[in-house]
DNA sequence: ACCTGAACACCGTTCAAGT
DNA sequence: ACCTGAACACCGTTCAAGT
C-alpha cells in the first residue's frame, strides 16, 4: 500500500467540490481554505497554485452554481407543455426549488452578481437566467399570449418577480409551509402583468 | 490638554457608527472589528463589552438599517397622493433609492433576514416593510382600486417584484442608467397584476 | 508542473488585571 | 462598570525549497 501521492489526481475539482459541500453543511462565514485543504489533505500552500485566491475559488463555485441552476430551469421548460404559462410555471418552480436546495450556494451567487471585482465569464452566465426569460416572452408575444413591447422590458418585471420571491422564501421570510402558495400567487400575479 | 479618557463617551454608538462607515467604504469583507476598534482608538477586546461577538455588532447595523428603510418608505407614502398607484409608486421609489445608496447595507440587511441565528428584534422589524405593503393593499382594496382576496397575498406578489427589483439592480443586472425605466415598467406590471 | 514548510501579517475572542 | 494587555487559536497569502 502505497501512501498519498505527492501529486494530486485533479486537486482543483476537489477543492471545488469540497467548497460546495462545506458551504452547504457549515454556510459562507465557516468557509475557509484551509479547512478544504485540511480536508483534502493537501497543505494550505496547495490551493494557490490553482486559484489565485479565496475570492476567485468561490466565483469558481458561483459560476458552477449559476451553470447548474441555468440548466435546470432550461430542462424544466423543454418538460413542459407549449403554453406560455405552462412553461413559466415549470421554470418559476425549478428556479425556487434550486434556491431552497442550495440556500448557502444561491446565496453566494446572488452576491456574486455584485460588483465590480466579479469576473466577465461570471457576468455572462447570470445573464443566462434573464436571457432565458426574454426568449420565453418573446415567444409568448409571437403566440399572442403576452402583451407586445420589447421583450426585455416585458421580462425584466417577471425576473425581478421570481427572482425576488426565492430571495424571501431562502430568507425565511416566507413560512416554509406558504413557499408553495405563495409561489402561485407570484406567477398569477406575474400572468396578469403579462395578459395581451 | 488630557489625554484621550479611560473611559468613552458612547462607545456602542461609535463602534455601530464606524461599522456603517466602514460598510460603505471598504465593503463586507474588509470589515474587521479590530480595525474599527483601532480607528476609533481603542483596544481590541473593547468591542466584547458591549457586543457579545462580531455577528452580534452587524445584527444591530442591519437593524439600525431596517428601521431606517421603514422610515423612509412610510415618509414616501405619506408624501404621496391618495391613490394606490401614486403611494406604491412613492414607497417603491424610496425603497429602490435606499438600496442603491445603501448597497453593502443592504445586502447585510438581506443575509440578515436569513437563518435561525437571526434575532428576534430583527425578524420583527424586517417585516415592518412587506407589513407596509399589506396595509396600503387593504387600503386599495377599501378603495375598490384593487383585486380582493387576502391582503397579505394580494401583497406578496408586490413586495417580491419590489424587492427582487432592488436585489436585481444592487446587483448591477439591471444598468445604471435603465434603472429607473426598469422600475417603471415593474411598477406597471405590478398594478396590472394588482387590477380589480 | 505541482506541492510542502515555514513564515508573515492579520483576524475574533477570552481573561486576568488595571482604573 | 468599563477598558487594557497579552494570549490563544485561527485565518489568507507568499515564497523558498523540495519532488
Amino acid at each position: 500500500m502505497r501512501s498519498r501521492p505527492y501529486h494530486h489526481g485533479d486537486l482543483p475539482a476537489e477543492l471545488l467540490a469540497h467548497a460546495e459541500k462545506m458551504l452547504r453543511e457549515k454556510g459562507a462565514y465557516e468557509l475557509s481554505l484551509r479547512a478544504i485543504a485540511r480536508d483534502i489533505g493537501v497543505s494550505p500552500a496547495a490551493p494557490s497554485r490553482h486559484f489565485k485566491n479565496k475570492q476567485a475559488l468561490l466565483d469558481t463555485v458561483a459560476l458552477k452554481g449559476f451553470e447548474r441552476l441555468a440548466a435546470a430551469t432550461e430542462d424544466a421548460r423543454r418538460g413542459a407543455g407549449v403554453t406560455f404559462a405552462e412553461r413559466l410555471v415549470a421554470a418559476a418552480r425549478a428556479y425556487l426549488r434550486f434556491a431552497l436546495a442550495n440556500r448557502a450556494l444561491f446565496d453566494l451567487m446572488c452576491q456574486a452578481y455584485t460588483g465590480e471585482r466579479t469576473s466577465p465569464e461570471l457576468c455572462e452566465v447570470a445573464r443566462r437566467l434573464p436571457g432565458q426569460l426574454v426568449a420565453l416572452v418573446a415567444d409568448g408575444q409571437s403566440g399572442g399570449e403576452v402583451r407586445t413591447g420589447a421583450p426585455e422590458r416585458v421580462a425584466l418585471p417577471v425576473f425581478a418577480a421570481l427572482h425576488g420571491y426565492a430571495r424571501l422564501a431562502v430568507s425565511g421570510l416566507v413560512p416554509a409551509e406558504l413557499t408553495e402558495l405563495g409561489l402561485e400567487d407570484v406567477i398569477e400575479s406575474i400572468l396578469r402583468g403579462c395578459r395581451p
